[in-house]
DNA sequence: TTGAAAGCGCTAACAC
DNA sequence: GTGTTAGCGCTTTCAA
């Protein structure tokens, strides 16, 4: 039996409305009223009903972040860009986490919106694009980050030129002298993972390197993709001079199966990737890597967010592009002009 | 605008009684009605409000897990064990992340109560223990992991015996042939710092080795405390043959101090920490370390809460040890016989 | 300046 | 089997 509004009014002898106005500062109330009640709530240690106060508001003051892995710290750097808007504004955020499960997804999503949130920031995993369709017409935020939605609604965005920034670490791989070139990456539904492909066979052609499908793995963006696919092209004659993978869990994957193979990095294959953040520093060999702004895409987004639940009408849609930083390192460096031979 | 459950009403011309029940598989309805209903609930998108909901039954089917810092993949796995057995249950999870500030940790427990959960996971941070007294004896399920509440008071726990994990692992360094043995651990308010240090001085104890104060080093969890602590000691005349940081964060900052002192790793100074988790498989040297069975510890904790929930008058108090495991590694091996000069 | 009362959207007696 | 209705704890008109 918890302590409530009009337990506290009751032992005034004033009435809920007039505790209610005291405590939310709205409406007026004389000041003496005012202390009394402000004394009582203090020694009664009462606690408004959140849940109450969200029926009434019909708000719950409150965000969802909908992200595929929560141990992937890429995502672990988004919420905590959330959690500092979030709470800046005084909301909870609720972290739901998909393990890449577009099954999960979906259900977290209605789950969330059942919930009452005020805005949802997702990385989707790219089930179907219209389960978002009547969500975002009937005007809830929705944030998408990483990967975009299939789909040619309108939406509110925040995220990396994902092409561009895998074309970059393809030129960087080339510019090392590199010419067979081979690509892991994830599900071709997430845009992230098409993007990154269109980027890096974008840069090829450029290059005048002839596109080897042989050489373009698709898995999930988890480690054991990233080993099986890499055991198998190791057991052919030829092998690649460089790897690009599309996310970190996919090259350690792959490199653990490099490594069985007895073959060393860079000097067989050079390696690089997505997102490979070492809060260690005794990664080894030190990854080159696109490293994206993660904290900065959890705040803006939030921020989106929290702008829209401001200002209702606002109907016009964000679209943030940021930039990524190529962080060049031992794992792609230093074996330059070789394999000219090609 | 959403449609509610008096406009499905409405629309068939029943009650919305008859629609609440059908929903929710309570009381009796028609078949023929309950398939009219079920139908344009279908058809119409009708989700229900939760909000509404948790009001009436007066709980939220949600439960919040506090942890200090959401990119130690420690707490991620615990978090992962909490949302498997929570959504097994049918209960959503809230995660907040304290950023080990006992201010936060205090705004979230207030702030998850206010939202009525069933029950809350924390790892605290040690700040006044008086702080759940009163919501524990309201009885809100209170599941302490990680670090214990200072208080006398009774609570719930999933934990480690950090005392003892901390012998082993000090013994191991021991039976390595080091005898003079330093400890980095995190601010004594917190149980896990002062029960790994205390197993740590217990066992230099039980093999007769002198205890050492100026090799104590206290810190905050993170890199920083660690590399700053290690350098302070390596500018001293003697240098301990051995370390043992109460977590992987401080380790990491201390061998960052070690490697610029030009110092080898075991050679020179052999290391070992709690929860060193790889999930690179990349980390050099691999790090001996104690691992805490984290998965298990979120899920063991979210289901007490689960039975304590569908058992309210339930008051007895769950305190579940669990074995953490010794992974031995090249951090701290192959380097006997070392120091005996001591 | 204060209070009475009408809901927010739903569930669950209870009556029919 | 179905409907009426009284709340859940709070905010917010509106009237006094």
């Amino acid at each position: 039996m918890t302590i409530q509004l009009k337990d506290i009014a009751k032992q005034l002898n004033v009435s809920v409305s007039t505790v209610s106005k005291t405590i939310n500062g709205t409406g007026r109330v004389g000041k003496e009223t005012r202390e009394r009640i402000l004394a009582a709530i203090k020694e009664s240690g009462y606690q408004p009903n959140e849940v109450a106060r969200s029926l009434k508001r019909k708000s719950t003051r409150s965000l969802g972040v909908i992200v595929a892995d929560i141990s992937n710290s890429f995502y672990a750097k988004v919420i905590k860009g959330v959690e500092k808007v979030a709470s800046a504004n005084d909301h909870n955020v609720f972290v739901c986490n998909t393990d890449e499960k577009i099954g999960k997804e979906e259900e977290y999503v209605r789950v969330l919106l059942q919930n009452q949130v005020s805005g949802l920031v997702i990385a989707t995993v790219g089930g179907d694009p219209n389960l978002f369709q009547p969500y975002i017409k009937s005007g809830i935020p929705f944030v998408f980050i990483d990967n975009l939605p299939d789909t040619d609604d309108n939406f509110d965005l925040v995220t990396i030129d994902n092409a561009k920034a895998s074309h970059s670490i393809a030129q960087h791989l080339i510019d090392q002298g590199h010419r067979k070139l081979a690509l892991i990456t994830g599900p071709l539904n997430q845009s992230t993972a098409s993007e990154r492909k269109k980027g890096f066979q974008k840069c090829l052609e450029d290059n005048g390197i002839p596109l080897q499908d042989e050489w373009i793995g698709v898995g999930e963006f988890k480690s054991e993709s990233g080993y099986q696919i890499m055991t198998e092209w190791l057991k052919r004659d030829e092998r690649p001079s460089a790897l690009f993978a599309a996310n970190d869990f996919l090259l350690y994957g792959a490199i653990k199966a490099i490594y069985e193979k007895g073959l060393k990095i860079p000097e067989d294959i050079a390696v690089a990737c997505f997102d490979a953040h070492d809060e260690t520093g005794l990664l080894r060999p030190r990854i080159t890597s696109i490293i994206q702004p993660a904290f900065e895409i959890g705040s803006i987004a939030a921020e989106i967010i929290m702008r829209k639940e401001r200002n209702k009408e606002r109907k016009l849609f964000e679209k943030i592009v940021l930039e990524p930083t190529l962080l060049m390192n031992e794992s792609s460096l230093g074996v330059v002009d070789k394999d000219e031979s090609f």
